[in-house]
DNA sequence: CCTGGAGTTGTCCTA
DNA sequence: TTAGGACAACTCCAG
């Protein structure tokens, strides 16, 4: 760019649309053209082990969607391939930038660079603006009556709740403004490969709400060959999806779903005001639980060859399509953290390399409460059956069939009795709380 | 400050 | 056969 025409930037991050997106909106009705841009992290890609990632694959092809949507209205994405950092310094020296329009993002990485692009623009006098996108209620927003954040679900879904219904839901229109953007033939568009990845095959049903399988969903999502849950988490992650336009369907349609959607603000809350839970047990008193972590276990789990069907199909599911269904994330969780007494911490790292879905505050929390270790956790002595929940959950065994190829000849000895250790890891647990057997405490 | 009720998703044993 | 309690008390939270 030669003429120095005073621009606003909008930076695309984990909200890629158009639609119904505050900072987008904001940037849009602001007086000066809008050049949208999205960068691919130099800092995120190189920690990326996998050349096919499939995230990245989602990314890319979200952002594509918009890039073409863009060049229909006249404009395009500007797409850098470049830290953050290095990013907005090119755009400085070429651009006379009035403002830059984010929306928030509450992970620890994120923070840091947010925090580190503020100053850098500060120091070039320009406004660096951020705005609520992600969330229903963010930070501080919903809190007891002291001013302490919750620590347990039900009591802050019922706060959540009062609070969401005493207000209308208001969507802004950020797609009818689409005029605003900066005019410019396009641009060519990076290809994967030119940022050196390549694609991953991935499966993502599009962001609509079907509104039959929300209306059943609380009868439906427990069992994993149904198609009984949303499918949606991924557009949650990367913005695909609104998610005013999802609590407003869930809170008429179905309550139980509206519970999961409120599930995860908890969860970002706990992870905004107890950061140290992303490496740390919420609850310190299991700081002393003497884990196994045998590593050849580790792996057995990993593959998929533990010897249980419902935990290898899961799995196995995880590894070829990048996705698992809850109920049976939470039984391979139970599995790893009770009967094998290997590290949460292990389990949660796997499913972030492995999860198309993987959303830090989630994971982990949901982790932590598989492992015990965690805010409002499953007791310790609440060990899933996997042989009980196959049985419960999937009793025509089709799931595990369509997961476990070949399920006549598989023969994987368990690799561990359920009733040993069930046992092993009361006593794992019991130990690390200092509980002594065979006397009550009073 | 005190009090009492409640707390995502289970399992196992006993009467 | 099945329903109900034990598992472990403890902390959280609202009134």
């Amino acid at each position: 760019m030669t003429n120095r025409e005073r621009v606003s930037i909008f930076w695309f991050r984990r909200d890629l649309r158009l639609n119904d997106n505050h900072g987008l909106f904001h940037a849009l009705k602001g007086p000066d053209p809008v050049v949208p841009i999205f960068i691919f992290d130099k800092n995120i890609l190189e920690s990326l082990g996998d050349p096919k990632d499939r995230r990245l694959t989602f990314i890319h092809q979200s952002v594509e969607r918009i890039n073409r949507q863009l060049v229909k209205a006249g404009s395009c994405l500007w797409v850098h391939h470049d830290t953050p950092l290095g990013a907005f310094q090119t755009l400085c020296s070429s651009l006379d930038i009035a403002g830059v329009f984010v929306n928030h993002d509450y992970e620890p990485y994120a923070i840091q660079r947010d925090d580190q692009i503020a100053a850098f623009l500060r120091s070039k006098k320009i406004a660096f603006h951020s705005f609520k996108d992600q969330v229903i209620f963010e930070k501080r927003e919903i809190e007891k009556a002291d001013g302490t954040p919750y620590t347990v679900f039900t009591p802050y879904s019922n706060r959540w709740k009062e609070k969401f219904f005493r207000h209308k839901l208001t969507f802004c229109q950020s797609e009818k403004l689409i005029s605003n953007f900066i005019k410019t033939a396009p641009l060519p568009f990076p290809s994967l490969t030119k940022i050196g990845f390549q694609s991953a095959q991935i499966d993502t049903p599009p962001p609509t709400i079907d509104a039959q399988l929300i209306s059943r969903y609380d009868t439906t999502r427990d069992f994993p060959a149904k198609e009984g849950t949303s499918k949606l988490s991924v557009h949650l992650r990367f913005g695909t999806v609104s998610i005013r336009t999802l609590v407003k369907a869930a809170a008429s349609l179905n309550e139980q779903w509206l519970n999961e959607l409120i599930w995860r603000e908890f969860f970002m809350m706990i992870l905004f005001h107890f950061p140290f839970v992303v490496k740390e047990n919420f609850k310190s008193q299991y700081n002393k639980i003497r884990w196994r972590n045998n590593e050849l276990e580790f792996r057995k789990w990993c593959k998929g060859e533990t010897g249980y069907p419902i935990v290898d199909a899961g799995m196995r599911q995880l590894n070829e399509t990048g996705f698992m269904h809850n109920r049976v994330r939470m039984i391979v969780a139970s599995f790893l953290t009770k009967h094998l007494l290997i590290d949460w911490r292990w389990g949660e790292a796997y499913f972030a390399e492995k999860l198309l879905d993987y959303e830090l505050s989630s994971n982990n929390g949901n982790w932590q409460w598989a492992a015990g270790t965690g805010c409002d956790a499953a007791p310790y002595f609440r060990i899933f059956n996997p042989v009980e929940q196959a049985r419960k959950f999937d009793p025509g065994l089709d799931y595990i069939r369509k997961w476990i190829k070949n399920f006549g000849s598989y023969r994987i000895k368990p690799m561990v009795e359920h009733q040993f250790a069930r046992k092993r890891a009361i006593a794992a647990y019991e130990q690390a709380l200092g509980k002594q057997k065979g006397r009550k405490n009073r």
